[in-house]
Parts: structure tokens; sequence; C-alpha cells
DNA sequence: TGTACATCAGTGAACGCGCGTTCACTGATGTAC
DNA sequence: TGTACATCAGTGAACGCGCGTTCACTGATGTAC
């Protein structure tokens, strides 16, 4: 095995190890010395590897929206007509969002909190989900310019965004799965129709 | 001066100082030690008043959700009709949201990242916020039944959330204020006259 | 193929420091007579 | 009104510990001849 095969194992395991710590206890309990041992090599090595704890954070990140991306994409696959995709994606958003709440709070949390900001291709990942959205909306707008487009994209994403952020944190009253799923539904269906009206 | 009265500022100026410090380097900067510095009492001061430093920041929040839902009330009380006061109340979220960030974050960081949850006085007040927009929706959709219309009261407000706390991270592309705000418009009249349209 | 040397990945004990919380103390406030 | 005593708000030095990061070292890998 080549040096530069095994520096590649090895950023790979601490990535998955710190994704898989994410995952259980949040990003809040990741701390550098269980990533260490689950992986079996030395604390120091985190610094041979990476800059900085955060560094490796924002990899873990990453793994996630290919994750969150991958599945995204397999919902609408099977669905027929841009509306219904809409549809299920916000629907898939959400049910990423509560199968995983650790790894998908730890994309918003860091940065937030910790104001290190991402590096480039991190952003990239995050406007490629836009990406995702804005497809089926040009087929229902085909006549709004390029620009226009990815802003309501932006919107509409953002929207679902606080809708299942506001119940996962279930902060206030908590609200039942079909019942959420619902009012994604309606919300997405009467912006739609309400954007044909409109426009 | 009593000592009940005494007692009470005592509490009010550690609130006061510890709403000025969220305000200034936000809850993740906030120090035990720097508040009583500002108030000019001793460290061991805050815990004769409160249990805890999280019970006093959920203090500060409350003053903050105050001050929010004052000014709530106060974007609604010049417009007249209830889509346009539907408008009015997410434009004022979002100028309340940028002119006070860290107050703002604060309110959805804390507690959401440490796992001391909320007690139940500050859960009312933040559900308090919900029926601001819960009257003017009423108005527009008067057959609605009460559930149903707290229902998307707060999916509503979700939406609204998702899109400003979306734009404030400005962790993708900024978006200049008045396209914000032109989103904003435009998700809601587009929700609202779909709503219609559904009904 | 073998030997000597250089490089560098990986080690892990130790550092450093930030900071919430505690607790034995003291001085002011209130009470009893 | 004054004195003695009890209570308790307020004090702040010290505790404790968690945890990211460093750095002098070592042993494995690669290179030169």
């Amino acid at each position: 095995m080549k040096r530069e095969e095994k520096r590649k194992n090895l950023k790979d395991g601490l990535i998955a190890a710190a994704y898989r710590q994410i995952e259980q206890n949040g990003v809040a309990n990741l701390r550098a010395r269980e990533i260490t041992t689950e992986v079996g090599c030395a604390l120091g090595t985190i610094y041979t590897v990476f800059s900085d704890l955060n560094e490796l954070i924002f990899h873990a990140n990453g793994r996630t929206i290919e994750v969150l991306s991958a599945e995204m994409a397999v919902k609408t696959d099977n669905v027929e007509g841009a509306e219904q995709k809409l549809v299920a994606l916000a629907i898939g958003y959400q049910a990423f969002a509560r199968a995983h709440p650790n790894l998908w709070l730890s994309l918003f949390e860091h940065g937030m909190i910790t104001q290190a900001d991402p590096p480039q291709w991190h952003l990239e990942q995050h406007v490629a989900i836009f990406n995702h959205i804005a497809d089926p909306l040009a087929e229902l707008f085909p006549s709004l310019e390029e620009k226009e487009l990815l802003l309501r994209a932006r919107t509409l994403f953002s929207a679902v965004h606080g809708v299942v952020s506001m119940s996962l944190q279930e902060r206030f009253v908590a609200v039942p799965l079909l019942e959420l799923e619902r009012q994604l539904e309606l919300m997405i269906e009467a912006t739609l129709v309400g954007m044909k009206e409109l426009a």
C-alpha cells in the first residue's frame, strides 16, 4: 500500500468516524479524542490530516450533503409532474431531517454558531441542493429568467427548511408527521397556484 | 428601599446586562463574569438570583420576545387589509432579525444547541407570536376551524422564518434587502391566493 | 540485493486556558425586647 | 429610641474539568549508491 493511498484511507476513516459520531451525539458533543479512539490512531493524527477540528467537521458535513443530495435525487425519479416533484422533494427533505436530525442540524448549526466560515467547496455543495428545486420549478414557469428562477428556488427551499426546522425543534407544540406533511404539501401547492395566478 | 425591591432591581439589572451583551456579542460569547462586571456585583450573585446561567439567558430571550412582539403589533396597526397585514408582519419580522441578529439568533440557538429545555413561561411567549399571524389569517379564511387556523399560522410563520433565517446566514449568496422583501411578499401573496384557490 | 541515511507520518503526554459553579465568609438588614 | 441577636443577601477566591492543540520524539517508508 502506497503512502498516498494510506493517507487517503486515514482521512476517509477520520471523516467517517466524525460523521458517525455527529449522527449519534450531535456536533456539539463531538470530541477529538473520541474520533481518534474510534479510528484507532493517536490524538495528534487529526492535525496531520486537517488543520483543525473545524475542517474535519466541514468534511463530515460535506458527506451529509452528498447523502441528502442523493436521496433528494431518488425521490424525484419516480414522480411524474413538476408540481408533484416539488412536493416529493419537500417531504423527502423532511424525512431526511427526521431520520438524521443531528446530521441535518450540524449542517446549519456549525458555522452559524462558531463563526468559522465554511470553505468554498462546501458552499458549492449547499448551492447544489437548490438545483434539485430549480429544475421542476423551471418546468412550471418556463418564462421566468434564470436569475428569478434561482431566487424563487431558494425562497421555496428556505420556506420548506423553516417549516421542517421549526417542527424538529418541537419547541412549540409537537406536530404529528402526517399533519406536517399535509402542511408542507398545502404550502407548496398554494404557493405554486398563487404564483401562476399572480403571473 | 425594601429588600424585595432591591432584589427585583438586581434581577432586572442582570437580565438587562445579559440582553445587552447577547445583542452585542451573541449568546455563544456571553460570559458570567462580563455580566456581573457590567452590573457591578460579585460573580456569585448570579447564583443567588438564578439557578443557572441558562435561566438568566432564558429571561434575556424573554425580553427579546417582548420587544419583537411589540414591534410586530405596531407594524400591523397602520396597515389596512388582512393580506397586507401578513406581508407587513413578515417584513417586520425580517427587519427585527436584521436589526438585532444576535438577539434573534439567541432565540433559536439556545436550547437547540444546549439541550436545556425552556421553562413553560418561555414557551408560551413563543406561541404568542403565532397569534399575531392567526388574527389576520382568520379574517381571510373565516370558515377555517380554530385548529387548522393555528396550524396554518404556524406553517406560515415557519416559512417566513426559514426565508429570513437562510438570508441572514448569508451562507449562500447574499441577497439584497429589496430582493428579499420582494420574495417574502411574493411567497405570502402566492400562498394566500393559492389557499383561496384550493379551498 | 543489501546497507546507510534521510524523510516524514504518526505518537501521546503535557500544556494551557477558559469558564461555570461553589462555598466559607462578612457585613448589611430586619426583628425582638 | 437603643441594644443584642439572627438572618440572609452578596462576596470573590478557589475549584474542577473538559478539551483543542502542540511538540519533541520514534519507528516506518522511501531513496541513493
